[in-house]
DNA sequence: GCTAGTGATGTCAGCAACTGACATCACGAC
DNA sequence: GTCGTGATGTCAGTTGCTGACATCACTAGC
């Protein structure tokens, strides 16, 4: 006879994401979690630093398929780097919209969850920023390429999450956006450090 | 003779920011700060919602400067608008350099306080983008010029404080990487919504 | 097959972040 | 002079989270 049914993190994250949904984050305690998961309080937070964390079990998957996309990326300039992670990002995606979606809710109703989400992405940029400055871009525009491309994968993230097109053509939607809004940036003549 | 001090307010601001750079943010209870302003714990949390709060105070007055700034922009094109958003902001952190200096150091040093810088940033990006809309742009697009707007913001804010040049030279600064890295960026015929 | 060790879990006590309810009392309006 | 009123104090309670220690199925080594 086994001591412990299998997977209780991975009951947990259901029972959160269920419980989340069902009454909203605030009004759902971590007792309440381990109670549906069958575990007691203690070990959901041997599993997950907090509350939010359970939520965010995927984010260092997703931000180790970008930076390797950055580092095997063969584009030249940023940029064109930055637009080979998103398609990294697409495929991370791809058969993961119903939880996407469902979890996608529960973040926007909820304001400490928005904060560990920005955080998450603001972690990500700077690995990738991080991976960039490995290619030999400066470190100024590493940083700024990496917060534009995790701008623009927020971006096109919403918008497959609440129109009915695949991930790839948000993307490519977000992008020409990008382009237009940025049209009439030029270079100027490098100003003093 | 006064029942009260005048200003619990700001003295809970200043002895929050002082005990924070002092022992840090974790190694502070609200107690302590409330003890070294006068007022009761319970005082503390009348003025401010959380312990995080105590550090953003200023921050709604920040993004008033910049959305005011958009919405009376002579700029036709979103990102002219952005640039003078931009400006607006060095006049806000105009007499502010050291305060800025010491709230930057705690808040890199505390995770969970820059969660809560990165929630302003982006409120401040959807109080912008919501200014362009009102102007007329489109709002995928506005969403997108705010979040590029308010990431030369925080480039240009990291940069002023750590370096030592007047903010506006360094939001020169990252407005030329920013061409930089994007240069290759082109306009593709539109793609399906 | 016995034993020692290990790892995931349970139990329990405790601190600190907040919150609601009610009391206090200087000050200003009238 | 009385009567709000608003900023504060007091206190009890819930919840998030942590450290310390106990338990016991499973596994490895003998």
């Amino acid at each position: 006879m086994v001591r412990w049914e299998p997977d209780a993190r991975g009951r947990l994250q259901r029972a959160a994401l269920e419980l989340y949904a069902e009454r909203g984050f605030e009004a759902t305690t971590a007792h309440d979690i381990a109670e549906r998961a069958g575990v007691t309080e203690r070990t959901f937070f041997r599993h997950f630093a907090d509350k939010r964390e359970v939520l965010f079990d995927g984010s260092a998957r997703l931000q180790q398929a970008m930076v390797a996309a950055v580092t095997a990326s063969p584009a030249a300039s940023p940029f064109g780097v930055i637009v080979d992670a998103l398609t990294a990002a697409a495929e991370f995606f791809a058969d993961l919209r119903d939880w996407a979606t469902k979890r996608t809710a529960v973040i926007a109703a909820t304001p400490s969850l928005q904060e560990r989400e920005l955080l998450k992405l603001h972690r990500m940029s700077e690995a990738i920023a991080n991976a960039l400055v490995a290619r030999g871009t400066e470190p100024a525009q590493a940083a700024l390429a990496a917060d534009l491309g995790v701008a623009v994968f927020h971006r096109s993230f919403q918008s497959w999450i609440s129109g009915d097109h695949d991930f790839g053509s948000c993307v490519r939607t977000t992008l020409h956006d990008f382009a237009r809004v940025t049209a009439d940036v030029s270079v100027e003549p490098e100003p003093a450090r």
